[in-house]
RNA sequence: GCGGGUGUCGUCAAGUGGUUAAGACCUCGGAUUGUGGUUCCGAUAUACAUGGGUUCGAAUCCCAUCAUCCGCCCCA
C-alpha cells in the first residue's frame, strides 16, 4: 500500500472549510489595506535560495528538496519571500508606484524530522512590502498580522519584537557577545558552542538549564540588556513601538529574538501561542533592507512576515460541515433530475438518491442530511405539486410545482 | 542528524503467553411496503505494522525494519 509520504498530510473534506476560511479572511483582511496576491511557483532556481535565505542557514543547508533537471538545480520553495523578491526584480516593479504590497499563501518544502506543528509540506500565508523604509511600514505590516488573527478568532497571543540593528550595529552586538562568552565556553552545551562560531546571536535562547545559569551573570546580563543599535536603527525601532502602542498592539520586548533567516534587519517579530506545544511561533517576520539588492535588484527596503497555517489551523475554531439545503425524495428519477436541475440553478444545494431506493430508507437519508426533504412522489405527480418538509419544524406542505422554490429558506 | 513513546477492522477500543481476538461508532439490510434523525434485530471485514526469533503454544516476550507521535536542533 503506498501512503502519503513522511511529513505530508491530505486535508480532507471535512477540514477545506477551515482552510477556507484562513485563505478568505487572508484575501479580506489584506486587500482592504491595498495588498496584492501573487502567486509564484512552486520551485526555483537553487541559488534563489542559497542567496536569499542564506547559505550558513539550516533551511539551506540541510532542509531543502532539490533536484537536477536537464542540467539545472531546482529546490522545491522552503518559503516564499525569496520568490518574492525574484518576482519583484523579474517584473520591475521597483518602477511601479512604491510601497508594493503583496501577500501570498500555499504550500512550502522543508525536509525536516516531522513532530507537532512542523511538516514537510506545510502551508504558509505571509505579507511583503517593498520600497518603503519607513518604521510605519513595519508597523503596518505587524498590524495586519495582529488584524488577520483577530479575524480568525484568535486573541490570546504573545507578540514580541526586537530590533537587530544595521549589519554594523549586529556586528558590534556579537562581537560582544563572543567576548563576553568566551570564559564560560567549555561550561556551555554543545549546541552552544557550535552557536558560538555559526551564530552568536542565537546562543542565548539556549533551552539547557546549565546554560539558562550562566546567561544569568551580571556581565552576561549588561551585554544582553546594553543598547547595541546605533542611533538610527534606535529611532527607527522606537517609532515603530511608537505606532504599535498607537495601534492598541501589545507587544514584549525580547532582546533574544533573532529569527533564523539570514536576510533580517533591524524590526524582527514573532508572534506566539501556547497552545502549539514546542513549535509554538505561529508568525515570524522582520524587515530586510538588503535582500532586494542581494538578489541583483535596485536597492529596495522591505518588511513582511509569513505564517505557518497548519499552526493557524490548530488554533481556530472549526466550522461546522454545511447542510444540504434540500434532499429530494422520489420514484422517479427523470422527474428528480429536472427538479434537481431547478433547485440547483436556483442556488440551492440539492441531492438524491442516485439508487432510488424505498422511501424510508430515502427520508432517513434527507433527515441526516438536509434541511429540507422535498418529496415528489405519484401523488404530487399526478397533482403537480410538491410536499416540502422542513426537517428541523416537521412542518410539511403541499406546493405547486411552479413555486415551491419560493417556499425555500 | 540525535533522544523518547506508540503501532489490534474505515474510526475508537478490550485483550499482558493457551479466547471462535470482545465491544462501540460508521456503513449496509430489516422491523407487514408514503414520513425521518431516538429504539430494536441482523449483516459485512484478508484487524493484531512487517520480517525474524524464544516457546509445546505469541496480539501478548526478544531483536530488527517500517510507520506514526512527542521532544532536541531549526523554523511558520
Amino acid at each position: 500500500m503506498i501512503q502519503a509520504q513522511k511529513g505530508t498530510k491530505d486535508i480532507l473534506p471535512e477540514e477545506v472549510s477551515d482552510w477556507q476560511k484562513m485563505e478568505n479572511i487572508a484575501k479580506k483582511v489584506f486587500s482592504k489595506a491595498n495588498f496584492k496576491e501573487i502567486r509564484t511557483p512552486i520551485f526555483e532556481a537553487t541559488e534563489l535560495f542559497a542567496r536569499g535565505v542564506g547559505d550558513s542557514t539550516d533551511i539551506v543547508n540541510k532542509e531543502m528538496y532539490t533536484f537536477e533537471k536537464s542540467e539545472r538545480s531546482l529546490t522545491l520553495r522552503p518559503e516564499n519571500t525569496a520568490g518574492v523578491v525574484r518576482a519583484y526584480i523579474e517584473h520591475g516593479f521597483s518602477r511601479l508606484p512604491q510601497p508594493v504590497k503583496l501577500w501570498y499563501k500555499g504550500p512550502m518544502f522543508r525536509y525536516e524530522r516531522p513532530q507537532a506543528g512542523r511538516q514537510r509540506q506545510f502551508h504558509q500565508v505571509g505579507v511583503e512590502m517593498f520600497g518603503s523604509a519607513e518604521p510605519s511600514a513595519d508597523a503596518e505590516v505587524i498590524n495586519l498580522a495582529v488584524k488577520y488573527l483577530n479575524e480568525l478568532g484568535l486573541n490570546d497571543l504573545d507578540i514580541e519584537i526586537n530590533s537587530l540593528g544595521c549589519p554594523e550595529c549586529r556586528k558590534k552586538y556579537r562581537e560582544a557577545i563572543k567576548e563576553v562568552l568566551k570564559p564560560y565556553l567549555k561550561d556551555l552545551c554543545e549546541d552552544c558552542n557550535f552557536r558560538y562560531e555559526k551564530n552568536p546571536l542565537r546562543i542565548l535562547d539556549c533551552k539547557v538549564e546549565s546554560c539558562k545559569k550562566i546567561f544569568e551573570k551580571e556581565e552576561i546580563q549588561k551585554v544582553i540588556l546594553g543598547d547595541f543599535i546605533c542611533e538610527d536603527c534606535k529611532e527607527h525601532f522606537d517609532k515603530v513601538k511608537e505606532y504599535l502602542t498607537a495601534l492598541n498592539i501589545p507587544y514584549k520586548i525580547n532582546k533574544l529574538l533573532v529569527r533564523g533567516l539570514d536576510y533580517y534587519n533591524r524590526t524582527v517579530f514573532e508572534i506566539k501561542s501556547n497552545n502549539l506545544g514546542s513549535q509554538n511561533a505561529v508568525c515570524g517576520g522582520g524587515r530586510y533592507d538588503s535582500l532586494v539588492e542581494t538578489l541583483g535588484g535596485v536597492p529596495t527596503p522591505a518588511v513582511g512576515w509569513a505564517m505557518g497555517m497548519e499552526r493557524l489551523n490548530s488554533l481556530i475554531e472549526k466550522t461546522a460541515d454545511e447542510r444540504l439545503d434540500v434532499f429530494v425524495i422520489s420514484e422517479n428519477l427523470a422527474e428528480t433530475f429536472k427538479i434537481i436541475d431547478e433547485l440547483r440553478n436556483a442556488g440551492f444545494s440539492a441531492e438524491f438518491d442516485y439508487a432510488n431506493r424505498k422511501f424510508k430508507k430515502q427520508i432517513d437519508k434527507a433527515a441526516k442530511t438536509a434541511k429540507y426533504a422535498l418529496i415528489l412522489m405519484a401523488d404530487e405527480l399526478k397533482s403537480n405539486t410538491v410536499t416540502l418538509k422542513n426537517l428541523d419544524t416537521s412542518e410539511q406542505i403541499n406546493v405547486s410545482r411552479t413555486d415551491y422554490l419560493d417556499k425555500i429558506n
